[in-house]
DNA sequence: TTGTATGCGTTATCAC
DNA sequence: GTGATAACGCATACAA
C-alpha cells in the first residue's frame, strides 16, 4: 500500500520519480541531468537524451520549492524601488530586466513608496524569500544606514543605482552629476546665454551639488560669473514630484524678482516642466523668451510641448550594469559589488532651449 | 552523533526545532502556534505565549520554501503587466499592492514589454512559482487567449484589469468607457463647443467602441451632429506611445482639412499630447484657439502645460478591486472571478479646455 | 491539549 | 557513469 502511494497523485502532477521510474534511470541521475549540474558533465549522452524525452513528454515542471529549499538558491534578485511612480525608475526597472533575462535569476519588485518603514520591512521579505542579490534604485532621498544593515547581516552582493553609496561597502551605479551639469550649462553658454538662472536640487541630495560642481568648473575654465541673485535652491522633499511644485514655485519667484534671465537650467526634467507652466502663467514661453534645460531625459520630457531639452541619465544601461555587477559577483563567487560606476550622460536637443538673438 | 547533527549548523539559522527545543514543547505545537494554524484555538494561551516569547527571542523566522513546500501555498500572487512604461500602469499596481498589503500575500510582477512571447512566458514563470491567483494588467492590445489557456490548465482566480474580456470565464475590472466618452463629450459641449473634432481610439480596442458610443447616445440626446469630416481614429498598434505620434498627425490632419473646430476629444491624455503638439507647430495654443480633452488622466496630464482636462480613470481603485477580488475567491474557496467589475469615470478640470467666446 | 511519525520534491554525498 | 540514501524545514493526520 505505501508503495502504492505516489502512484495515486490526484492531480496529476508530475515529479522527478515519475520521470525516473518512466525512464529507467534513478531520481539521482535525472536530477543531476534535468538541472543540468556539474556531474552532468559525466552522464552519457544518450542517457541525458533519454531523460529529457521523458520528462519532456511527461510535462514535467521542476517544484521550485522543494528545489529551493534543498540547494538553498532561491534563483531570485531583489529589486527594491523606492518610488516606482517616479518615471526616473521604469527605464532602470527595463535594464535590470533585460540584463537577468535568460539567466536562472528571476527579480523580485518591492515597491517603498517612497516610506521607510515599508523600505525596511520589505527588504526583510526579500531577506525572507532568499534572494540571492539586490538592487536598490534610489531616487531622491533614502537612507542608506537600513540597507546597510540588512546587508550586513545576511551578506549578499547589493547595489544602489542611483546614489552614490560607494563609501560604504556597498555598490553604486550612478550618471556623472558632474559632467552632466558642466553639459548642461555649457550648452545654454553656447547658445549665447549669459543671464542663466538655476535651480539647484535639493541641499541634502548628493547628486545637487556634484551638478553644481560641473556648473562651477565650467564657470571658471569660461570665465563666466554664477549670479547669485538667479540661483534658487529646491527644498529638501522626499517626492519626486515636488520638484515640479518646486521648480513652478522657485521660477515664478524668479521671475518676481526682476533679476533678468534669458535661460533657465532645472535640477531634473519635472522641476523644468514646473519651470515651463511658471513662465506660461506669466504670458512668457520657452524658447522664444527663455530657454529651458532640464536633466534626466524621463519619457516626459518628449512628450510636453515644447519638448523639453535635457540631459540624458543612460538609465537603461544603468540598470543593467547594476544587473550584471550582481550577476558577476554571484558566478565568480566573490562578494565583489563595492565601488562605484558612473555612466556618461547625453545631452539631448528638442524645443525648449534656442540661441539667443 | 546523529542527534548532534542539528546542533552545528554553521551559519546559525535557526529552525522551528530549535523553537521547539528551547521553549520545550514539540515542533507540531510550535508549528501550530507560529503559523496561526485553526488548531491553535486550542493551544494554552500560556503555552502560545511562551512558544512566541522563546521564537522572539532567538529570532526565528519560518523558511518560505519549506513551509511552502508543505503546505502547498506560495503566499503570492502573480502581476502581468503588459507594459510598465504605460503611465496607465503604474496607479493600477499601487491600488494592487495596497490591497495586498497586510495580507498574506505578496505581489510577483512581471512585465512582458508588450510582447506576446514574453507574456506566455512569464505567465508560464509564475505558474511555475505557484502563484494562488492572478491579475492581468492590460494596455492597448493584448490578446487574452493565452491567459485563458493557461488559466484553465490549473485553474485560480483570475482578473483582468483595464479590459473586458468577462466574455470568458475570466474577471474584468474597467471603467466605464462609455459614461467616460459622455462625460468628455457633454464638458465641451456645455462650454458652448458645436465644431468639435474626435479623434477616436484603435478600431480593435474595445474601449473605443465603448467611448464612442457614449458620444453617440450624447448626440443623440442633445440633438448635436456628429459630423465625420471632423473624426480621425488612431491606427491599430501595440506600443502606448504611438497615441502620441498619432495625436500628432491626426490633429495636424484635422488643421490641414480647413474643417474648422474649436474643441478637440482625444482618445486618450497621450494622444491628448500629441495633438497639442501639433496645435503648437501649427502656431495655435490650448484653450485659446482650441479646447482640447484627454482621457485616463495619467500623472502627465497635470504637469504638461496647459494641464490637460480630462476623463479620470480610477486607477488605483481599479487595481485595489481586482485585488480584491482575487482575495475574496481565494478565501472563500469558490473559484469566483468571472464578471465585469465597472468603475465610474470622473470628469477633471485643467486648463486645456474653456468656454468658447 | 500536546506529541509522534511521516512526507512534500529535490539535491548532495557517498558508494558501487 | 549511475544508484541508494539521507537530509532540507515545515505541516498535518493521528495517537495519546
Amino acid at each position: 500500500m505505501g508503495r502504492m502511494s505516489a502512484r495515486k497523485s490526484k492531480s496529476t502532477r508530475i515529479t522527478l520519480q515519475d520521470v525516473a521510474r518512466k525512464s529507467g534511470f534513478s531520481p539521482s541521475t535525472v536530477s543531476i541531468v534535468l538541472s543540468e549540474a556539474p556531474l552532468s558533465r559525466y552522464v552519457a549522452a544518450q542517457t541525458k537524451e533519454r531523460i529529457r524525452k521523458t520528462a519532456e513528454v511527461l510535462g514535467y515542471r521542476p517544484d521550485v520549492f522543494a528545489r529551493s529549499l534543498r540547494s538553498r538558491r532561491s534563483n531570485t534578485i531583489g529589486v527594491l524601488l523606492f518610488d516606482i511612480s517616479d518615471p526616473f525608475c521604469v527605464l532602470i526597472l527595463r535594464g535590470i530586466e533585460k540584463a537577468l533575462h535568460g539567466t536562472r535569476f528571476m527579480p523580485i519588485l518591492m515597491d517603498a513608496h517612497h516610506e521607510r518603514a515599508q523600505f525596511e520591512g520589505y527588504l526583510d521579505l526579500l531577506m525572507e524569500r532568499r534572494v540571492e542579490g539586490l538592487i536598490v534604485v534610489a531616487n531622491w532621498l533614502f537612507d542608506e544606514g537600513g540597507l546597510l544593515k540588512a546587508s550586513s547581516r545576511e551578506p549578499m552582493p547589493s547595489v544602489v543605482v542611483g546614489r552614490d553609496v560607494s563609501e560604504q561597502r556597498i555598490g553604486s551605479v550612478i550618471v556623472d552629476n558632474e559632467a552632466g551639469g558642466y553639459l548642461a550649462i555649457k550648452h545654454l553658454y553656447d547658445l549665447g546665454h549669459r543671464q542663466i538662472a538655476l535651480i539647484r536640487g535639493p541641499e541634502k541630495l548628493i547628486d545637487s551639488t556634484r551638478r553644481w560642481n560641473g556648473i562651477e568648473r565650467f564657470a571658471r575654465e569660461n570665465g563666466w560669473k554664477i549670479d547669485p541673485r538667479r540661483v534658487r535652491q529646491l527644498r529638501d522633499a522626499i517626492e519626486p514630484i515636488s520638484g515640479f511644485e518646486g521648480g513652478m514655485q522657485l521660477t515664478a519667484d524668479l521671475l518676481q524678482s526682476r533679476q533678468k534671465f534669458t535661460a533657465l537650467m532645472a535640477f531634473d526634467d519635472l522641476t523644468a516642466l514646473g519651470a515651463l507652466r511658471a513662465l506660461a502663467q506669466a504670458g512668457l514661453s520657452a524658447p522664444r523668451d527663455c530657454s529651458i534645460i532640464g536633466f534626466d531625459d524621463v519619457p516626459l520630457a518628449a512628450l510636453s510641448t515644447p519638448g523639453i531639452t535635457t540631459i540624458r541619465q543612460p538609465m537603461e544601461e544603468m540598470g543593467a550594469a547594476a544587473a550584471r555587477r550582481v550577476l558577476d559577483a554571484l558566478h565568480e563567487g566573490r562578494s565583489l559589488g563595492s565601488g562605484l560606476q558612473m555612466l556618461p550622460p547625453e545631452l539631448v536637443l528638442r524645443d525648449s532651449t534656442a540661441k539667443l538673438d
